[in-house]
DNA sequence: TAACCTTTGAAGCCA
DNA sequence: TGGCTTCAAAGGTTA
């Protein structure tokens, strides 16, 4: 089996993480028909990453060659590589215009689901996609040929900058935009994203170009996904008169790009509108996906990051620590951001801590004994044990660990396989469909917590995590899952934002529904 | 108006 | 090197 040759040693993200999420139904079967052992899914989706870079990818052989062969060309290789991304997309990969987030991608009706594009199994997801866009497109901008007025005209030196010259990948070029202080220069004709008509100068970036890796320096930052291509955050407003340094952000991980192809269709299916119950549902259904689907996901993300890297050589993510505070990346000094980060770790443990009350679970207990920690803290959450002034509900029965994690007889020991046999069933990755007479809002509510990352085991559950022995979701009694009729519960909302204020309301709800 | 919530993954920092 | 921390998106909720 040929090794990716990821640049970064991009794994395909965490295939430790993966969990045999069972679901309801036919999720359940699917999920069964697809349960491989962890070192098939490692190999698994080594495989497939290799498969869609080596041999169903033109596109990443296109960035492989831009990358190997500087010296070419830049419209040929840009040529080249939108070749790529045609024919990846004939191959099913990218069938959807756009990408909800990156709204300047959208792409002619030729790349609609209802195109010729003939279905294929390898397409991410089985989805119809949300406002006709699907974030799986998110490289497509590569693909200028689908949007472009007139033809892709680079510079050839993108990525020029006081004393650092990298190349950029050209067959990557297309889809981010240069920072001011980055790598060079765009020039304004660069009218190849369509949205940008849309957008007021507010939303530009200085070298004209929208960018969502990239928040615009005026207006409100979720104003409108359109908008998103510069951002300063209001503390740098403040203090900046100057011009505006966007802050560039994060590229999206392989869950991100997920959450935002999905979450359009979680809340048509539910009616939820409130992100963190949606994300919920998006959580378990990530882990409800099959290995190939994920793969892709983990495959884009790894293109997301190699373009973010090549397009943005000297951010780090560490620049967007304490983004509120650093402002400008890379001017903040290292004893800054270390000063700024205990002060904000002591705001934080100020406000979990109640004047003479108990610590956090953290505090209290210490590392030795996370098992004692509620959930909230095991996932470095707020502490809702001792959060108010000492009045705890029992942590393994009435809190949110009790229900969100994996639930330990004795806090104190780990049975891995006892959480085996408690938890094979997890709760419906998502929610049911649309009730018949009832508005289809089913809040699943049971914060169950196959994984969390935040979840940091004890070591021996640590290292359990990573042989894949927690593979097995922290699937919840029955009795614990919470559904919600939106409109009998004031919504949705007021479903989560009881579960919050309840703590230990998650399992006494369920139980007298 | 800003922070919070909630998820997973990536990356940086620290001991 | 392992553990911890922060940020990425999103939008309703809360303070």
């Amino acid at each position: 089996m040929p090794q990716l040759s990821s640049g970064g040693g991009d794994d395909l993200g965490a295939n430790d993480e993966m969990i045999s999420f069972k679901d309801e139904g036919e999720q359940e079967e699917k999920i069964q028909e697809n349960a491989f052992t962890e070192r098939d899914l490692a190999d698994l989706k080594s495989s497939l990453v290799n498969e869609s870079e080596i041999n169903q990818s033109p596109n990443a052989a296109a960035v492989r060659r831009g990358q190997q062969s500087e010296q070419r060309g830049f419209p040929d290789k840009h040529r080249e590589h939108l070749d790529g991304v045609s024919k990846q997309q004939d191959g099913g990969m990218y069938k959807s215009p756009a990408y909800p987030g990156y709204p300047f991608l959208m792409l002619p009706d030729p790349y609609l689901p209802n195109s010729s594009v003939s279905p294929s199994s390898n397409k991410v997801s089985v989805v119809q996609q949300s406002h006709g866009m699907h974030p799986l497109t998110s490289l497509l901008p590569y693909s200028n040929d689908h949007f472009s007025p007139s033809p892709p005209h680079l510079p050839t030196d993108m990525s020029q900058k006081t004393g650092v010259h990298r190349h950029q990948s050209q067959d990557l070029s297309g889809y981010y935009s240069l920072p001011p202080g980055g790598v060079g220069q765009i020039t304004p004709s660069m009218s190849w994203f369509p949205h940008s008509l849309m957008l007021g100068t507010s939303g530009m970036h200085p070298t004209g170009i929208p960018h969502p890796a990239i928040v615009p320096p005026t207006g409100k930052q979720d104003h409108d996904q359109y908008d998103r291509g510069m951002y300063v955050k209001p503390q740098e407003a403040k203090r900046e008169k100057e011009p505006k340094k966007p802050v560039i952000k994060k590229p999206l991980n392989a869950f991100m790009l997920y959450m935002k192809e999905m979450r359009a269709k979680v809340i048509a299916e539910c009616t939820l509108k409130e992100s963190a119950a949606i994300n919920q549902i998006l959580g378990r259904r990530w882990h409800a996906l099959t290995r190939e689907e994920q793969a892709k996901y983990y495959e884009l993300a790894r293109k997301e990051r190699q373009l973010h890297m090549q397009l943005y050589p000297t951010w780090s993510a560490r620049d967007n620590y304490e983004a509120g505070l650093s402002g400008v990346a890379g001017e903040k000094s290292k004893a800054d951001w270390g000063k700024k980060k205990r002060r904000k770790r002591e705001k934080q443990q100020d406000s979990n801590t109640d004047p003479g009350s108990p610590k956090k679970c953290r505090a209290r207990f210490g590392l030795n004994q996370q098992t004692d920690w509620c959930g909230p803290c095991r996932r470095k959450k707020k502490c809702i044990r001792y959060l108010q002034g000492g009045g705890c509900p029992s942590p393994t029965s009435s809190d949110l660990s009790a229900i969100d994690s994996p639930p330990s007889p004795s806090p104190s020991r780990h049975h891995h396989h006892h959480h085996r046999l408690l938890y094979q069933r997890p709760p419906s990755p998502g929610c049911s469909p649309p009730l018949s007479t009832t508005p289809p809002t089913c809040l699943s509510l049971s914060p169950h917590t196959p994984r969390s990352h935040a979840t940091r085991l004890p070591p021996e559950q640590s290292a359990a995590s990573k042989r894949g022995d927690l593979r097995q979701p922290a699937a919840k009694p029955a009795h614990t899952h919470l559904e919600l009729s939106g409109r009998q519960n004031n919504g949705s909302s007021t479903a989560l934002s009881a579960a919050k204020a309840a703590g230990l309301s998650l399992k006494v709800l369920s139980e007298t529904q």
